[in-house]
DNA sequence: GCGTGCATACTCGGATATAAGCTGTCCGAGTAGAGGGGG
DNA sequence: CCCCCTCTACTCGGACAGCTTATATCCGAGTATGCACGC
């Protein structure tokens, strides 16, 4: 089970533009965190896909957040990045093979499906109750405003 | 981010041997579930090397758990088919780029690092509440007797 | 009757092939602002 | 002075490689059981 490194990028990429008021390209983004410009710019499509950030088009355009940044939770940019498949798919095996079971048994869902799931749901409970603001908080930005001033 | 099938066979496995006192060939363990002999057999491995089952080798060998399915836990078999690694790698974006902290800013692990990694714990403690041993109530298990005693 | 040897059934480990997903790049199309030339 | 044109900087979307991992198969080596053969 491995997550994308996309995830890492874009939650950075969040805490920086909640920091800004004025769009921030791509390219800057990229730069700031010396990451690949045009592999960021797939996530950062991703993100703006579930309506996290906002591109505007044309020169001087950018993203920028498209709610307060306390409105926005680490699980909203996972799932944005990662998509919101669980990481485990029942696969009814208990219907397969000489074990079997009848279809009238297996109305309800699997034991093992169902442990999985409530995991899952521990993990994403746990992302949810943190967001970008927090996470900015966290973070030392005292060099950041003087890098965004920068041209 | 997916977790590998072959966590799903695993655990259905155990739940079987927890059931059976006489070892159980690979090839059984495969027909029962109706799933591939060749790719079972290889995390059936994995579940050796994690000294969850016991190898009897021979004929009339096969697998047993070595110990109590009340003391084998999900988690266990998780992690011994999909790994221990966490799923978020940290990458330390924040020494690169642009904003690169300076290291003297870097003692402590990196906030986002934190979050996802409170997450996943969360993740596995869920799993470790549960043993094989629950799920093997929770399951219908009225048809495995019968099929464990056929040759 | 008893010991030895062979056949059988099973495991282990590695090598290999295929499919899928992650990582990363490149190109063309479209859009909005800035600046310059003509009316 | 004002309008239009072009140029630039940016985004979007898709097509395209390279690499890693998951999925799946196959083969050879080793081991324990059971049976048959010979003493």
């Amino acid at each position: 089970m491995k997550l994308s490194g996309g995830v890492e990028w874009s939650l950075h990429c969040c805490v920086v533009l909640s920091q800004s008021r004025s769009p921030v390209p791509t390219a800057r983004l990229a730069d700031l965190h010396g990451v690949s410009k045009t592999y960021l710019a797939k996530h950062l499509r991703a993100l703006a896909r579930a309506d996290l950030v906002q591109p505007t088009e044309g020169r001087d355009g950018g993203y920028v957040l498209t709610r307060s940044a306390a409105k926005i939770t680490v699980l909203d940019v996972v799932q944005a990045v990662d998509g919101t498949e669980p990481a485990f798919r029942c696969t009814e095996i208990r219907q397969q093979g000489l074990l079997a079971a009848p279809p009238e048994q297996c109305l309800s869902i699997c034991g093992i499906a169902k442990v999985m799931a409530t995991a899952e749901k521990a993990y994403r409970a746990e992302l949810a109750s943190v967001t970008i603001a927090d996470l900015a908080a966290t973070l030392d930005l005292t060099a950041l405003g003087e890098k965004l001033a920068q041209p």
